[in-house]
DNA sequence: GGATGCATCTAAAACGTTTTATGCGAGGAC
DNA sequence: GTCCTCGCATAAAACGTTTTAGATGCATCC
């Protein structure tokens, strides 16, 4: 099988320099119609296709961005990466996809490297900060010769940080149930090491606060994302903290694994306990009870990153302007019946 | 700020030639063990990466996979997903990923020629196929400069294709329900043009022929895979087929929405009306009643589909000795509350 | 009539690697 | 001593583009 055509073959063809060639399809330089015509003629009909690898060698931008990402069976994390991989290919970058599966214990140094090697032009870090070493992640990533977006990262300085505001969302989430006569408010929180979980403790807390109860620590169970996880939660705060009439849950899975557990125990959602969840999954309004939860912009979370990202590129922004109230995005309570009780506030 | 070190100035300071260079870090040739040590020293000390662009350039090997995917908020492409992350990760490949939001309408020819214009090594076409144009498809596929691996797509000569039994799922589905008791068995079908739809039908059509049943249309209605579709779905199959008492949904989801339209007609599941769903998404085990369904080894077909891609780009692998049959992984059945009926068959 | 400007095109350098072809010296066979 | 072989190292070519620095011809300007 015969290699595929090169510039320089379009360019006999069509009986002009490869430089004009090259102009003709980048457009840099301007080229005589007719000329441009012809050699656009010859690119069909000789099926010519330039090689990404030459352009980007010579050209130093390879249109080519890193996503570094982790937790793609959840529903969060997977809709994130297609909004990104939307916005990407809208602005004609193609995407090199790098999963993490033990976040904790990832060598970020190594992954960086290895996009680094491929020449991206920038990287977008979505893999949740687990761990301690986060200031010397933070350190390798702002060493790193290219751009950098982070998602669900605590603020650094000298990096853009964006993500949903989870403080809001489970504050929001909590105030509602309170506002709904619920009394005493349980949390099935995420991993404590996620920043995502942390934000949502602790808008569960302000609003508890605001209520005037101070948030023990007896009301809180951890799990790991997983409706068995949030199962065991739901039975671990039924002990630690008896007089448990509501549940908030970082997430719809450990909200559905509570639901039944509390289905176990013949309890009544809302009734006996009422339940919010996070992340309104698809199923989450098809349950019964049908779930309340906080929606979260996930998509547009993605485009914003890539927005970002082709900024910082493009030199339009700078990364020690980075104004972090203004890189949140709202999440949406959206109420439905596990939380909605009739009784009035005692 | 500076340029980053180039092969070049490893050798200077190394006082070698970049072959020399080159040589240790591809370990092609061999070099002495004395000036290895040295050059990987300098190495480590100006801390050079090479740079894949260049090396994929001379090499005409650029350790890329090319990943067409969609439909990444659902269970399955997203678990395959990572599955082909994994493996081929683990080969040394990086991969490079595009998205198809609209499958029906999608200009393959041009998805194909972004991912060879980046100098693929493999592609992996992991969208499903939908539509008419199968074969004007799976002629642009085998027209394609580099290896292929198709999943979720019926078997084409010429092509590698690997997929989960789905007409054994529906099967085993379909003559577990029968074996329990049920006599009129609903089917809540995916989207009709999805490969993996029709097949389960098929599945679902072959255990009621084996039961002495014939399959009527009346009896199917198609959902999107939404737990909303699989709602009205269930609401359709009521009126056209009033004489249900089983139902086989094509995916948990809308066998979720199924379970919530009969929640609403206070029938009893699974005394009134059997449910089987298909996939075994976490929350399965979780909703009330515990839904049966069929598993399937996705993460095992991600990394399949790599081992089949790694195979063929090395040669060891013909497409024209395709053994469809040893290409098929097979799906398990798990059966949980929402089919066991305990009354024996009439 | 020469200088200037403009539009169009081009030759050659550059990008950072791997590959190819070759060189060199030492050691062994004869 | 001569001829091979072998282990190690190297210079130069090659990969397919973009970029740089000119070149050419022609019209315009003074």
């Amino acid at each position: 099988m015969s290699k595929p055509p090169t510039i320089h073959d379009v360019a006999k063809r069509a009986q002009v320099s490869v430089s004009t060639v090259s102009n003709v399809l980048t457009g840099k330089r301007p080229v005589a119609e007719a000329t441009r015509r012809r050699v656009l003629e010859i690119v069909q009909e000789i099926g010519f296709r330039p090689n990404r690898l030459a352009q980007g060698l010579v050209s130093r931008s390879s249109q080519t961005i890193g996503v570094v990402a982790s937790g793609l069976e959840y529903f969060g994390p997977s809709r994130v990466l297609v909004g990104i991989e939307q916005e990407a290919s809208e602005r004609g970058y193609t995407l090199i996809l790098n999963l993490i599966h033990e976040p904790a214990t990832v060598d970020a140094e190594a992954v960086l490297a290895h996009l680094i090697t491929h020449q991206v032009d920038g990287i977008i870090w979505a893999s949740p900060h687990i761990g301690k070493h986060l200031e010397q992640r933070q350190e390798a990533l702002s060493r790193v010769p290219a751009p950098v977006v982070l998602i669900n990262h605590p603020n650094a300085s000298g990096l853009i940080v964006i993500d949903i505001d989870n403080q809001r969302g489970g504050y929001e989430a909590t105030r509602h149930l309170l506002a709904n006569g619920f009394q005493n408010i349980g949390l099935i929180a995420g991993p404590p090491d996620w920043h995502a979980s942390q934000m949502r403790r602790q808008g569960w807390e302000l609003a508890l606060r605001e209520a005037g109860k101070e948030p023990e620590q007896r009301q809180i169970a951890y799990g790991d994302w997983s409706p068995q996880s949030g199962e065991r939660a739901f039975y671990q705060l039924r002990a630690t903290f008896p007089e448990l009439d509501a549940v908030f849950a970082a997430n719809d899975q450990m909200a559905i694994g509570a639901l039944c557990a509390a289905a176990d125990l013949n309890l009544r959602i809302p009734e006996d306990i009422g339940i919010v969840g996070y992340d309104d999954i698809p199923e989450a309004a098809f349950i019964r009870p049908r779930l309340s939860t906080v929606r979260q912009p996930l998509l547009e979370l993605g485009r914003l990153a890539v927005q970002k990202l082709d900024a910082l590129i493009a030199g339009n922004l700078q990364p020690s302007s980075a104004n972090a109230s203004g890189d949140l995005l709202q999440p949406l309570l959206i109420v439905r019946e596990s939380s909605q009780l009739r009784r009035s506030p005692e």
